[in-house]
DNA sequence: CCCCATGTTCGACA
DNA sequence: GTGTCGAACATGGG
């Protein structure tokens, strides 16, 4: 579910808790989702703490309590966060719950590919203060993407917008939004498209970007029926700007949605 | 029973 | 070493 909109609107749900003291943790240790995380300190420290403050960085979260334990927190596939009344009863995927004199802050993950982590630090972890631009900030500029598609040429431009490490928080449906919008078919190889074609691309990649954060960040509202978004989900779909039938494929290892008719750019010839 | 799933990581291979 | 690709992860829904 969850690429950066969703997880924007997401993190906001655990804002309620925002001031307030952590009573009393609940978590099952057990579950992929610690991993490598010290959860014992985690059930040790957030008791008495305050939760000061909750951030997103694409399909990152984090949230700082008494400005020094720092909680991570990865939705995975599947993942959720909600704010709960104070007689929630935990439920058999809730995987870590945060009690307050509100209410819980619950975390739940089916498929327990999410992620939680833990730090015990001044200044923000390491693992987040090294990620990288976000899309639409000062540094996310098309010359480093060029630079990424330079060095990606090889693979196709499908796969390529999925690499976090270049573009945090595009997902399978924005991917596919992005490229539908920019005209390319998703399975062009990112060393042959163009210049302008590329500058197309990154406005492209900003402007999906703010039509997300506007539209489901902050309330997780229904895209409009000129997104590709509402067509894409099964087949025999249509296209919002030719009418003709859509195409699902698996491309890039992910399902991909796009118009034959509209997705015409295939790139430069070797 | 089958197939599918808005994600990430790891290992094989070129 | 570099880059690409597919499988694996764990569970539930259609």
């Amino acid at each position: 579910m969850p690429e950066l909109a969703e997880v924007a609107f997401y993190k906001n749900k655990w804002m309620p808790a925002q001031g307030l003291k952590i009573k009393q943790v609940a978590l099952n240790q057990q579950v992929r989702v610690f991993r490598k995380a010290p959860t014992t300190e985690i059930c040790t420290r957030l008791p008495g703490a305050t939760l000061t403050m909750g951030e997103t960085h694409g399909k990152q979260m984090i949230f700082l309590f008494d400005d020094r334990f720092w909680l991570g927190v990865h939705l995975g596939m599947a993942g959720r966060l909600s704010f709960e009344a104070t007689t929630y009863k935990i439920q058999k995927h809730d995987h870590l719950c945060l009690e307050t004199d509100k209410g819980w802050a619950v975390f739940t993950d089916t498929r327990h590919f999410g992620r939680i982590r833990f730090n015990e630090s001044r200044s923000a972890p390491e693992w987040w203060a090294r990620l990288p631009p976000k899309i639409g900030s000062e540094h996310f500029t098309l010359p480093r993407m060029e630079a990424f598609l330079r060095r990606r040429k090889g693979a196709c431009i499908k796969a390529v917008l999925l690499m976090q490490e270049q573009f945090p928080g595009l997902g399978n449906w924005m991917v596919d939004e992005i490229l539908w919008r920019s005209k390319i078919h998703p399975a062009t190889t990112a060393g042959l498209i163009g210049e302008k074609k590329r500058a197309e691309l990154f406005s492209k990649i900003l402007e999906v970007e703010s039509d997300a954060m506007r539209v489901i960040g902050k309330n997780w509202g229904d895209p409009p029926d000129h997104w590709l978004f509402n067509h894409r989900w099964k087949d025999g779909g249509t296209c919002p700007k030719t009418g003709t039938t859509l195409k699902r494929a698996t491309i890039g290892g992910r399902t991909t949605c796009w118009s034959p008719k509209h997705q015409t750019y295939r790139g430069l010839k070797k």
